[in-house]
RNA sequence: GGCCCGGUAGUUCAGUUGGUUAGAACGCUAGCCUGUCACGCUAGAGGUCGAGGGUUCGAGCCCCUUCCGGGUCGCCA
């Protein structure tokens, strides 16, 4: 090991071109690459900008060359030399191609073992070996990348709403467990024997009442936890980008919102994004791509064959229109040659995971027709169906049948999905970004009993709707909103509710009691009773923005530290048990032995 | 909690109806090589086939259990 003191660098690795040559350099990084000519030597070096080439030369420096000999991938060096030209040798793959710095001292500041993976670009390694070792893994290039471009999303962030008066606040990590939503992740208090903090699912009722307190515009950058399962876009601890504000109206905290996402694309990814951006209902969302989350990139809307078969012969089909339900299909246009009978089966197995009972189909191939249930049908329905979902020879309808909607549209949103991946109809290049609106306010839940709140219990309806809660809940809209990209919510926020009357109402359809909703919330209700601006905001999850931008599929490709599917973390191999001593601290005795 | 997929050398993978000594590429080690940049050439080391049990004359392969990972449904106000 040897000391680097005396040097000071003179550039990032990456950053040297044909205007540096002839000057000195110190570089300081880790060996990508040795190449032994065998009396010649060249190491790439590797920072965080890239490579340069550092050559050493037996004929000019014996000792030196001898030195290089004794390196190996991933020691970290400090080389100093001069650059200087590669003549007609350049490499126009590497942006430092043209030069190379001819060594005059090099120092092995720390020796590496082989690591376990190599430190390349894309490499395919399995997932827990790179979580394993983060620290090597985080070194490979694009994973560079990854992380420089979230980085470069935050400052931007918080550049462009400082910019339009927003304060960054800061709101406690040590909170309070709620009653409804998603499970807390708890720290016990060892003052307070028996109660619990919670660590925050978001800064929700915080930045509420930061808007009461007068600060008129909030944001935060902020680490959100949800003891759930995890999914490719769900990770227990996540990132929030979470803004408030007040004396606003929807349409004022989308603009101030398209201004932003317009900012970072243009930015980062230099492409233009038009504002205002589409708008669509939730009602319209549902009915024509069966999820609150369409990825507009694509075709194959769903189409609503209810009244043409609900007097049908085919039972699967009037049977669920009897029992309330719909039938729908989609139109897979053009893919009646490349969907395969075994391919329809696994389909069919594939919307079952979203409890449909089984998929029909119908296949207009070289005039002739095929399907599932045809001969159930009568000439006319199946001609009704053709014109309804604008068949033609060469495309497959998919239709699903049920007593209940819910199932109709998750298995055909899903579906739409799964044929427009198999079939690589989406261009990856394009992004397609739209705001939901129009939410329901309300959901009802069959297992409860009772109305819960599809967004937060925070969230305000629509003025005009008011006057139903108390009559018909479940058609009353909400002043909320999610912004969608690629089919994916990287956002969701809502006007809230700033009135006690409203905020009382809303616990009282909820299902609470005056009682228990003052014992859970009368914090919120009484700051309500001094004074609340109208206000409302949003929060996005800056990890699934991240992926879509950085083109990833998993949010974890753009977390330094992510936590695999139980929950663990590989690295630190955490959760851990502890001590003994420390439960006892904090009155805690467990039920199961370790 | 359910369903699907996977686990073979350091890494990525192949491995035939169950049949001799489990292979390839990359990486690693050593030697040669002065313009490479995925350097080249030569040689070599490297395997509890995730774990446990079973069937069989014989299991990487078949069966059971289990662990781990990925995806997903439920769940995620």
């Amino acid at each position: 090991m040897e000391s680097m003191s005396g040097l000071k660098r003179t550039k990032y690795c990456g950053m040297f071109r044909a205007s540096d040559i002839g000057e000195k350099a110190v570089v300081f990084g880790w060996v990508q690459r040795m190449r032994n000519l065998g009396g010649l030597i060249f190491i790439d070096l590797r920072d965080r900008t890239g490579v340069v080439q550092c050559t050493f030369d037996e004929a000019i420096n014996k000792e030196l060359f001898d030195k290089a000999f004794t390196v190996r991938s991933e020691y970290v060096l400090a080389v100093a030399g001069v650059v200087r030209s590669r003549g007609s040798d350049i490499n126009r793959d590497k942006p430092t191609g043209e030069v190379e710095i001819l060594a005059s001292e090099l120092r092995i500041l720390s020796k590496a073992e082989t690591p376990p993976f190599e430190i390349v670009e894309d490499s395919d390694v399995n997932d827990m070996l790179r979580l394993k070792y983060r620290y090597l893994d985080l070194r490979r290039p694009d994973m560079q990348q990854k992380i420089a471009l979230r980085h470069r999303i935050t400052k931007l962030a918080r550049d462009y709403f400082d910019g339009c008066g927003f304060y960054e606040i800061e709101t406690p990590m040590l909170t309070k467990s709620t009653p409804e939503g998603a499970r807390d992740y708890l720290v016990p208090s060892r003052v307070h024997p028996g109660k619990f903090y919670a660590l925050p699912q978001s800064p929700q009722q915080y930045k509420q009442l930061l808007m009461l307190a007068g600060f008129d515009r909030y944001m935060q950058v902020t680490r959100c936890f949800r003891d759930e399962d995890l999914r490719a876009d769900r990770q227990p601890e996540f990132t929030q980008l979470d803004l408030e504000m007040s004396f606003v109206d929807i349409d004022d905290v989308i603009e101030v919102n398209e201004g932003f996402i317009s900012l970072i694309f243009r930015e980062i990814l230099n492409l233009d994004m038009p504002s205002p951006f589409p708008r669509m209902k939730y009602r319209e969302a549902m009915e024509r791509f069966g999820t609150d989350k369409p990825d507009l990139r694509f075709g194959y809307e769903l189409c609503d064959i209810t009244d043409i078969v609900k007097n049908s012969g085919f039972k699967v089909f009037s049977g669920a229109v009897e029992s309330g339900g719909s039938v729908r299909l989609i139109n897979v246009n053009g893919a009646a040659e490349k969907i395969s009978r075994r391919d329809i089966d696994a389909l069919g197995e594939f919307v079952k995971t979203y409890r449909a009972k089984g998929l029909a189909w119908i296949k207009y191939s070289n005039g002739e027709v095929s399907s599932s249930f045809a001969k159930f049908m009568t000439e006319e329905e199946l001609s009704e169906i053709k014109k309804r979902a604008n068949a033609k020879d060469g495309d497959i309808l998919f239709v699903v049948a049920d007593a209940s909607d819910d199932i109709v549209f998750a298995s055909l949103g899903a579906l739409r999905l799964e044929c427009a991946r198999r079939l690589n109809v989406i261009d990856e290049s394009r992004f397609n970004v739209l705001w939901i609106t129009d939410f329901p306010l309300l959901e009802y839940d069959e297992e409860e009993k009772r109305f819960v709140a599809k967004h937060h219990p925070f969230t305000s309806p629509m003025d005009e709707d008011i006057d139903l809660i108390r009559e018909n809940p479940a058609a009353v809209r909400a002043k909320a909103y999610d912004i969608i990209i690629n089919g994916t919510e990287v956002g969701g926020g809502s006007i809230r509710i700033h009135s006690t009357e409203l905020q009382e109402l809303m616990f009282e359809t909820l299902g609470f009691s005056k009682d228990e909703a003052h014992a859970r919330f009368g914090h919120l209700i009484e700051a309500f009773s001094y004074g609340a601006p109208p206000h409302g905001g949003i929060a996005y999850g800056l990890d699934r923005l991240t992926m879509l931008m950085a083109g990833c599929d998993s949010i974890r490709d753009v977390i330094a530290f992510p936590k695999v599917q139980n929950a663990s973390e590989p690295m630190m191999a955490s959760p851990d048990y502890v001590d003994k001593v420390q439960l006892d601290e904090l009155h805690i005795k467990l039920l199961t032995e370790n």
